[in-house]
DNA sequence: CGTTTAGTTCGGTTTGTTCCGAACCTATTG
DNA sequence: CAATAGGTTCGGAACAAACCGAACTAAACG
């Protein structure tokens, strides 16, 4: 029974890995440190438990894990009398990430504006109409863009009221 | 003149290049060759063009070429008495990429919901309250998936209307 | 039929990533 | 002070990707 409720831990571990990996643009290893995480909860991971757990070495548990922290994805508490660390996800990961979406796309946006000036700029110097540049695809691009970022933007302020309403 | 105009294409084609190799999960050369094609415009350019212009071999454009459009990120026209053929991009491709991100997010709305039942599952066998899984996360991840996806879905909407509109 | 055009295919090199083991470090404990 | 706990750092092996050149194909041209 305890062994089937591992199981199935490990099994999740494997496609929610699998998933990061892609995703977070994570090494293997990396994205099921971070599953692992997520899937053990609050009570928290330690370094050993993650390196017998996942079969990796020390040293690629240790490296992933300190890459995991510079990029604020994960965090640690201890215990007193206690000198392991025992690792969660970042509390507020959620609001990180949706920062993070309106920060690539912010630049999304500016890299089409400056295709846009780019081709308005050359299309000065045509004469005929047929051949100038079509800036449809830019312009809904950005329409896109600034559509999405301005509704990630809503979603991002009811998270916040709610996390202090509830 | 025709030179700046010329190294400013360029420059833009790298600029975008590295930002489509992270965002597209593209390789190097894949990455400049749809910069290229969409900072070329509706004229199209040819496999020479790109071989000459991108300094990459044939057979590296020739592979990368096919990929692309394996994944509808290209397409070509003709001209008659001319066996060239001229790469734009997809018509279509804002739309793609819409669809791109609800069908990845509905796979992650997916992913979250069978964590979810992993930990309610465990949950209902601990009997301390303090112990249980903290469903928090999952439930705002959850959210936070739900409402983009309908906003990137009236987006949909909204393109495909004007497309017909105007 | 030989040559040119417009590519494709294959084998191999270069480059980069991912992981490991061994040695090392810094507390703490007996 | 030796041993243990809880890691870190470094050099390199193993593997994967990205790209290239050379040889090839298929159609059209002369």
């Amino acid at each position: 029974m305890i062994k089937d409720i591992c199981s199935k831990k490990m099994a999740l571990v494997e496609k929610l890995g699998v998933h990061l990996e892609g995703r977070e643009n994570l090494a293997p290893v990396a994205a099921r440190i971070m599953a692992y995480v997520i899937l053990t909860g609050k009570r928290g991971t330690t370094f050993d438990e993650m390196v017998t757990v996942l079969q990796a070495s020390k040293s690629t548990i240790s490296t992933h894990l300190n890459h995991l922290q510079d990029l604020k994805k994960l965090e640690y508490f201890t215990k007193t009398g206690d000198r392991k660390k025992y690792f969660i996800i970042n509390k507020d990961s959620v609001l990180h990430h949706i920062n993070e979406m309106i920060k690539q796309w912010e630049e999304v946006a500016a890299l089409h504006k400056e295709m846009k000036a780019y081709k308005e700029a050359i299309n000065e110097h045509i004469t005929d109409e047929e051949e100038k540049f079509d800036l449809t695809f830019h312009n809904d691009y950005l329409r896109f863009v600034e559509d999405a970022s301005a509704s990630i933007e809503n979603l991002k302020e009811n998270l916040i009221k709610n996390k202090f309403n509830l």
